[in-house]
DNA sequence: TGTCCACTGGAACGTACGGCTT
DNA sequence: AAGCCGTACGTTCCAGTGGACA
């Protein structure tokens, strides 16, 4: 055996071998669902009483649920129709239940294609136009007695990319369907959506509406609790590291998938130092982390001319000028253009780029007033130097100009 | 008190592109 | 293959503005 293989010999063991910290890493994803929700009871009770009636072959109420995110409202959805199948199995109802993330799907058609092969109707991958799958979609329903009950999550993500219409037919199924009846549960992290919606539309979507309250830090340590008790080893010592993840959580949208994945990283980390010991101090390092890919991840997926606009900030700070003024930003930008070989875009425009890293938080910048010497904004950079010299040195384009100095700075004192 | 700077940000319009329909 | 449509991204034009300064 060569030295490499027996490097990477030790590297798969070590991921094969037995983890000090994890039982069932899986628990401890946003994504998992636990048999018991805490703190969610009168929402599932709820839910559960207007979608009760589909057991019976009666049609149900349609409903929209509403919160932030991780607030439970995926959980719940899946928990209660998980049941709901589970029981009419149970009593061979003729009830069918369907759950699409209308956002990973992607378009009306996959969407569509999703609620098709719930019933077993087969439809091609592509190919055949939107209205001809809903007609097979109507057809195969109507050529049976089915009550279908489709949970549509992240309902937003389907009127954003294109329109209502699929929703819109869908509420009015079931005015043409004589056998089966399709009942629709509508899940949303957006609380403007209602507004972008039809009120065609929303008033039938809307007959019911559950809305889901952020969770407060001690419902958060609830929750951690009882996923840490599936996730880790008995003897791991955790109860530190959860307090303050809830904590950190509820202070900022009581967000439970944030707390999930704040102690995930926390326990990676400890798990990688060997430790059966989570502490306080792996979660703030995870924070750290969690924020810094987060970070770096916004800056590499930035399109050119927004990467040129930031190293423009990053540079005039680094040369100590601060109280960066648009006009300046956009002297350097359009300096680095030049050095780039890259057709400089319009000041107008460049004001609309530093407003949208403004919005992402890459910089802070305000509208500030300089009497006689004008209005104009005042931007900062947002997030830390390092991160950002460390994202455009791996980028072929900008890891030239991360060590320019722009001219334009010798031009004003 | 009025002037005037250096922009801001709305609006209309141009262009490219991808997906859908014919 | 060709035409159509909606969307994203830019440009051009311009009215509007907060406050230092004369």
């Amino acid at each position: 055996m060569n030295k490499q293989i027996e490097i990477l010999e030790d590297v798969f063991n070590n991921f094969l071998g037995e983890s000090n910290i994890f039982k069932n890493r899986e628990a401890l994803r946003h994504d998992y669902i636990p048999d018991y929700l805490p703190h969610r009871e009168e929402e599932i009770r709820i839910l559960g009483q207007i979608l009760g009636p589909s057991l019976r072959g009666m049609l149900c109420s349609n409903v929209l649920v509403y919160g932030k995110t991780g607030t439970g409202k995926t959980a719940v959805a899946k928990f209660v129709i998980n049941r709901l199948a589970a029981k009419a199995n149970e009593i061979k109802s003729p009830l069918r239940v369907s759950f699409v993330n209308c956002r990973l799907a992607g378009t009306e058609y996959r969407v569509l294609s999703a609620l098709c092969s719930s019933i077993n109707v087969k439809v091609p991958f592509t190919g055949l136009a939107l209205g001809e799958v809903f007609d097979r979609f109507k057809s195969a329903l109507n050529s049976k007695r089915i009550v279908l009950v489709v949970a549509l999550d992240e309902i937003d993500a389907l009127i954003k990319e294109r329109g209502d219409t699929l929703l819109y037919e869908l509420t009015r199924i079931n005015e043409n369907l004589s056998k089966s009846k399709v009942s629709i549960l509508g899940i949303s992290n957006d609380l403007r959506f209602k507004d972008m919606l039809d009120p065609r539309v929303l008033s039938t979507l809307s007959e019911e509406e559950i809305v889901f309250r952020p969770y407060n830090a001690e419902e958060l340590q609830d929750i951690l609790k009882q996923r840490a008790e599936i996730a880790f080893k008995k003897g791991v010592s955790y109860e530190a590291a959860i307090k303050l993840c809830s904590a950190i959580a509820a202070a900022e949208h009581g967000d439970a998938r944030r707390a999930l994945d704040l102690l995930r990283v926390a326990a990676e980390l400890a798990e990688r130092e060997g430790k059966s010991i989570i502490s306080e101090d792996h979660v703030y390092q995870a924070q750290k982390r969690i924020e810094h890919d987060r970070v770096a991840e916004t800056l590499k997926t930035l399109p050119i001319h927004s990467k040129i606009v930031l190293l423009s900030v990053f540079l005039i700070s680094k040369h100590k000028r601060k109280g960066l003024m648009t006009g300046d930003i956009y002297n350097v930008y359009c300096e680095l253009c030049g050095e780039m070989n890259i057709n400089p875009l319009t000041q107008r425009r460049v004001s609309g780029l530093i407003n949208e890293l403004d919005v992402m938080g890459l910089v802070n910048s305000r509208v500030v007033s300089l009497g006689r010497y004008g209005r104009s904004k005042k931007t900062t950079l947002g997030v830390p130097f390092k991160v950002v010299k460390e994202v455009f040195l791996e980028d072929e384009r900008m890891r030239n100009m991360i060590n320019y100095v722009p001219k334009y700075l010798n031009s004003i004192h």
